[in-house]
This record gives C-alpha cells, sequence and structure tokens, in this order.
DNA sequence: TTGATGCTTAACCATATGGTTATGTATGAA
DNA sequence: TTCATACATAACCATATGGTTAAGCATCAA
C-alpha cells in the first residue's frame, strides 16, 4: 500500500510547486498564525485567487484553518513536509555517496 | 534577485509532484544509467508519455540525457532537490522547534 | 437595523498537464 | 539494401490549474 503514501507526496510536492504558495507558507512561518485577509494583503491578486491557494495547502495537509466568528485564522501544519523531506533525503545520500567516491578517488581512508 | 530560485524551486517540485516522474528518479538512482527504452519497460503507459516525464525532468535539471548512437542514456544530476531540501529543511526547524518547546514545557534543560 | 467587514461560492476563461495514436528519422544488424 | 530498433515529433483530447469578476452570507460595530 505505498499508493497512499504516493498521494501525500502527489499533493505536498504539487503545494509546495507555486510560488505564491511556497510565500503563504513563508508568512505563516514567520508570524505564527494569520487571519486570511493579512495572509492575502500583501499579494496583488485576488482574494478569491488566494482562498484556491489556501485550499491546495490545506488539501496537503500543510495548514490548518479555524474559523472564530468571522475570521478565519491560519497556521502551519509541517508534518507532511517531513514526508518530503524524507523522499528528498534518499537522493541526498545519492550526492553523499557520488562526493564520497570522489573523494575516495583522490585520497585513500576507510 | 530571487526570482531565479524561485523558478528552480517550480520546476523542481513540480517535476516531483508527479508519481511516474518520481518512479523514474528512482529507477535511475538504483541503476545508474538507463536508456530511455528500459526506463520506459516497467510502465503501462505510452513512449511518448515517458518521453515528455523526461522532458520535464531534464527541464528541472534532475536528469541528463546523453546520446550514444541511437540511443539515449539516462542518469540522475540530483543537485536541483538540494535546492528543494534546503527550503524544506527550514521548516525542518519550524518542527523541530515546536518539538523542543513541547520538551521543555515537560521537562526544563537548557 | 443598517452597513461594513471577512470570508465563500459560482461562473467563467486561458493555459498547462498528462495522456493518446500516428507518423517520421536515424542507426544497427542481417 | 532492407528491416527492425530506438527515439522524436505532431496532432489531438480531457482534465487540471490559476486567475478573474460578481454575487452571497454571516458577523460585528454603530
Amino acid at each position: 500500500m505505498v499508493k497512499h503514501q504516493d498521494a501525500v507526496l502527489d499533493r505536498t510536492f504539487a503545494a509546495l510547486a507555486d510560488p505564491t504558495r511556497r510565500a503563504l507558507l513563508t508568512q505563516l512561518e514567520e508570524r505564527k498564525v494569520l487571519s486570511v485577509s493579512a495572509l492575502a494583503k500583501p499579494f496583488s491578486i485576488s482574494l478569491p485567487a488566494i482562498m484556491k491557494h489556501l485550499d491546495v495547502l490545506s488539501g496537503a495537509g500543510l495548514i490548518t484553518r479555524t474559523k472564530a466568528g468571522r475570521t478565519v485564522t491560519c497556521r502551519l501544519t509541517a508534518e507532511p513536509m517531513e514526508q518530503a523531506m524524507d523522499w528528498l533525503n534518499h537522493y541526498q545520500r545519492f550526492w553523499s555517496e557520488r562526493l564520497e567516491r570522489l573523494a575516495t578517488f583522490v585520497e585513500e581512508d576507510q
């Protein structure tokens, strides 16, 4: 059942592939919680466009939204990023190997 | 000039957002170099579909293709993944902080 | 209660994405 | 030379994506 994990990576990487969405996440990392309108303010695109980005982000589980009165506050839930990191980490080992092999080629040690 | 780096992340994350492309990269990590047709064999989709995925991967700089005679061999170039890792790493610090704060709440140490 | 604020939904649009089949081109083998 | 192999290109299709404007619905303040 790798399928489910696959879908998580699909949604996580797809969510991270847009600069506006990465900027939204960065905002949320700097100032812990923000309302939807506060999040939207720095951007030149319309509110509905921001809403769609937030839908994608919460669909990927990267943020959570809680409604209090008429304002919705967003906060990071960075856990899915950990899975993305784990996947990429596999390849970090690949570069490391390449670098090590290069190093071994120059000087012999164990 | 963050714009250029932005585009690299766009293309890298977008490339990684597809399970077929991730599978292709995994193939290339396991068996160092592979021809296009060898890469395509395990998949049920058509060769042109695979070719398009390879275009995306090399467009993101994640693979390089070299032609020898009539066969094209592909190999990993994992460097752009490092940038993706760096970006995600920023957020790993965020989780770590949260976990540390939780830990500090339980037991006091420096 | 009236109106502004904060978010949501709907309808629409252009372009991108991920796939197909069909056809073309160059190379290697017989 | 002839044919199969290995890859490339073209034309097409359905759906997804990222944006818009317009309109709607709660809620808080006056």
